[in-house]
DNA sequence: CTGAAAGCGCTTACAG
DNA sequence: CTGAAAGCGCTTACAG
């Protein structure tokens, strides 16, 4: 493999202006720089990462940190993963995932090996326990995903307060005055996925203070129980008219359920709800809902990683929290309930 | 950060005899091994990576090449992503996912810079350009995907022939005579999503061994037009009693396309689907089905690729093609079609 | 505008 | 069994 040494002998100059006139650190007689061009052209020259890396401190890696929980539907996670990896190399960085259980001692193998010049780490915790590592290292870190303290941090994540609100209040507008909310399994709130009840808890509150009954579940995560789990709500509220689903195993198995209880949406139930839309289309998940917006928050924190990397950002500029705003997709799954419309008709 | 020559200094040993007490790679006395690693425990030593690629020329970095084809399902290949980077995990290795679209410049980026030690690629095209940089490449590749020429590489897949040969079998015993065939999108296929028509060729062979009527179609990758599709074949074929599925929207999409034309299944209709057991959980995909065996492929690839990495492989040994054999997981979902049943009540 | 040299932090023959 | 030294391939002050 071609060094920077044949690029410079070849073209008839020192390493060092081999290496300046490559990196344009500088001022370079053209003549000469052409000639570093063309050695480099004809030899295929490309730098040697590792000696790079040894002589700047500097990887031009992201170290991207997957957790994966147990019930949580794992393939949601390449949407935010895709979005960081493109941002990255439009940026010029590329990136390494780590997907081992022990997020810590991942963390503290990259980051004491100068693997990477910076962290994202995914689906973060209310108390993620690689917040104290994270903190501690040289490099900067970015979440996805919001825990209970950010300082140190900078952090993405899509408002699931707002998300929550928005849900009740679009139902408490057509009409509704009771209402299911079916989130991801406990477990998944057990091992740290906050926004589950984040969401869950906006919702109880706002309907509250709106006088609507809002009875909230958690669902399974897969067929044939999360079949059961929804008929069984059903079966509890029979005067609910419209379902709120913060669970993609739910809004699956949910127009087979409906279908055999005769209930048609939206004349006899309005739904919303919270996945990706690139799921909505593929599995035929017919109800309005709200993206998670996965692209964007991979694409958004890896912005701000990087400009903290490159020193664009002061060190001691304050971190940052970035909420998105939900946004309701519509699929035509919400109306008044029937009880108005048969007064109205 | 602490380096070997702080451990050696805080050891009272030699620079070597510190990389020595760590690799192992000489004999050393008990008592200086045990002040070596209480000298990295105290400092928290971890070696520099970049200093060590430079000295060994070994990253123990993979690259993971990654490939996504429009109107292809992207989250599906989380599944083999993940298989990759828990199998290099545990075999010491960390991993540089690469999702960007030109393949071709990814794979001569990190071969020159030397920033792996070895490529897996995932989604392999029939003529797939990636593959004449790989076989020039330093380090050595394994596929998950069969291409047209094997040369130079090892190869993982499933056996899609035999997929497309089991599926028509088992409509065969069961009775069947007359059966739809819906595969990916077309685009897939032009793309070079090879085993798309390799199931499809597979079971059209068979179907005519077996005097079996089988009609192919290529179907949408989402609603509502995977819906109009199913729907259109379906009419085109009234007498048709068994469907075959290569295509993961028209799974999702087929329970209630069938319950508006009042079909039932297994009574009216069979089906056989060729997607992800996981998928087939969370999305209520209610059909016998072969699964993808993502994890297993992309654990097998790597097992390989580090094999020839650590030379446990002769170098001139030769290239394997790895194909899984297809297994239909049951699901309640095939069954003799009517005109066998009435014949025989 | 260019070159000779030091240094990044490892590993590993070479000597003893 | 251990140490002094060379070398991996870069970048970047330091001189000129």
């Amino acid at each position: 493999m071609a060094t920077i040494g044949d690029v410079a002998r070849v073209a008839g100059v020192s390493r060092s202006t081999a290496s300046y006139a490559l990196s344009g650190k500088r001022a370079i007689t053209p003549a000469v720089r052409a000639k570093v061009e063309e050695a480099v052209r004809e030899l295929g020259y490309t730098p040697n990462a590792g000696a790079r890396a040894l002589a700047t401190s500097q990887t031009r890696v992201l170290g991207l940190l997957a957790r994966f929980l147990e019930d949580e539907f794992a393939p949601a996670m390449l949407q935010y993963i895709l979005g960081v990896t493109d941002e990255a190399r439009r940026l010029g960085y590329d990136t390494l995932l780590v997907s081992e259980e022990d997020g810590v001692r991942a963390l503290q193998r990259l980051a004491n090996s100068r693997m990477v010049d910076g962290f994202v780490l995914l689906n973060v915790a209310e108390r993620d326990d690689r917040l104290g590592v994270l903190r501690e290292a040289r490099q900067p870190g970015v979440l996805v995903g919001l825990p209970e303290r950010t300082s140190g941090v900078d952090v993405f994540d899509l408002d699931f307060v707002a998300t929550g609100r928005l849900m009740v209040d679009r139902m408490h507008e057509l009409g509704h005055h009771e209402l299911i909310l079916v989130s991801q399994p406990e477990h998944v709130v057990e091992r740290g996925g906050a926004y589950v009840w984040r969401l869950a808890n906006a919702a109880r509150e706002r309907a509250a203070q709106l006088g609507i009954g809002l009875h909230t579940y958690f669902g399974s995560s897969s067929q044939p129980s999360i079949g059961q789990d929804l008929n069984g709500f059903l079966d509890a509220h029979p005067t609910a008219t419209g379902l709120l689903l913060n669970n993609e195993a739910a809004a699956a198995a949910l127009p087979s359920v409906l279908a055999a209880r005769g209930l048609r949406i939206p004349e006899d139930i309005s739904v919303i709800g919270r996945y990706s839309d690139d799921f909505a289309r593929t599995f035929s998940l017919p109800f309005s809902s709200i993206d998670s917006a996965a692209d964007e928050l991979g694409r958004a924190a890896v912005q701000q990683l990087v400009a903290r990397i490159e020193g664009r950002i002061a060190a001691g500029a304050p971190n940052i929290v970035h909420l998105i705003s939900p946004e309701i997709h519509e699929r035509g799954s919400t109306a008044a309930p029937r009880e108005i419309l048969d007064q109205s008709g």
